[in-house]
DNA sequence: AATATTGTTCAGCA
DNA sequence: GTGCTGAACAATAT
């Protein structure tokens, strides 16, 4: 699930917690989740120095240094999370890394399945260009027009479209969903198909989306009544606003949500 | 006990 | 070359 909401809030939790403090020593599951360097490479990279500050863009949490110029990377996959903790016996279930801090708290990295990423590179920027990342959508620089751009000459279905993170950055399947039922728009209308109204709703549902989860902890059971995301898997769930049956369909392979009345076909 | 699930990558096709 | 779609990947819960 870590969509752009998810990540902003692993974000800010790894601010409020594991900052400024110096680093003892790492641990890594090697075989899983690093990437271009082995447990005891990453263990002599950070020890001795401590995280700085983080950024993220989409879904990549991006955490800077103060000794080393370089950035450690982490991407949490489907499954992965953040715990803070300090006695041995709270150590969690399904830890990949710890960063082991001199203060006796541990930060896990946490992931029940293995597709994560965890490295270090050089700078922000060029890992953004090299992994060919569109904008992130939560970004203040992620204007209409923008939005309009990074649209422009495509034709295939919106939902998959959305979810393209080298079209736009930050929005996964769940999100995807949320948006466009809140936009009104069916999920396999091709991009190429909708008109302005239909645009300026879909951005604005975005923004709206992303910063409504963000308020909410990116936790599903808090958000407000009128969002689809809570109700995923609940079998005999209605339409939160028309109380019409959901439907549930794959798209490009996807697990799909959306309500038939309220999000109609096209034509 | 099959099946559904999640994000990214990549094969295959237009 | 380029864009689009769907399969594959791991491991768990149901």
């Amino acid at each position: 699930v870590p969509e752009l909401p998810d990540v902003e809030i692993l974000r800010r939790y790894l601010d409020s917690t594991a900052l400024h403090q110096e680093i003892e020593s790492v641990q890594a599951d090697a075989d899983s989740v690093l990437k271009g360097i082995s447990s005891q490479g990453l263990g002599k990279k950070l020890s001795g120095d401590s995280f700085q500050g983080t950024r993220r863009h989409g879904k990549f949490l991006f955490i800077s240094l103060e000794k080393d110029s370089d950035w450690l990377v982490l991407h949490f996959g489907m499954t992965g999370s953040l715990i803070y903790y300090k006695l041995a016996e709270k150590e969690p279930e399904y830890q990949l890394v710890s960063f082991n801090f001199t203060n006796g708290y541990h930060l896990a990295y946490v992931m029940t399945r293995k597709f994560g990423e965890v490295r270090i590179i050089p700078d922000v920027f060029g890992f953004i260009e090299e992994r060919k990342m569109g904008p992130d959508v939560y970004s203040q620089g992620f204007t209409f027009e923008e939005f309009k751009k990074c649209l422009a000459k495509r034709h295939g279905m919106v939902k998959p479209t959305l979810m393209n993170q080298s079209i736009m950055a930050g929005i996964g399947n769940v999100y995807a969903d949320e948006i466009l039922f809140q936009a009104g728009i069916y999920p396999e209308t091709k991009v190429n198909q909708l008109n302005q109204a239909e645009l300026h709703e879909i951005y604005q549902q975005i923004k709206n989306v992303l910063q409504t989860a963000i308020d909410h902890q990116a936790d599903p059971n808090s958000y407000p009544d009128s969002f689809l995301s809570p109700l995923r898997g609940d079998q005999d769930a209605n339409c939160p606003r028309c109380d019409g049956k959901l439907e549930h369909i794959k798209v490009s392979g996807r697990s799909t949500y959306y309500c038939s009345n309220c999000q109609k076909k096209p034509g």
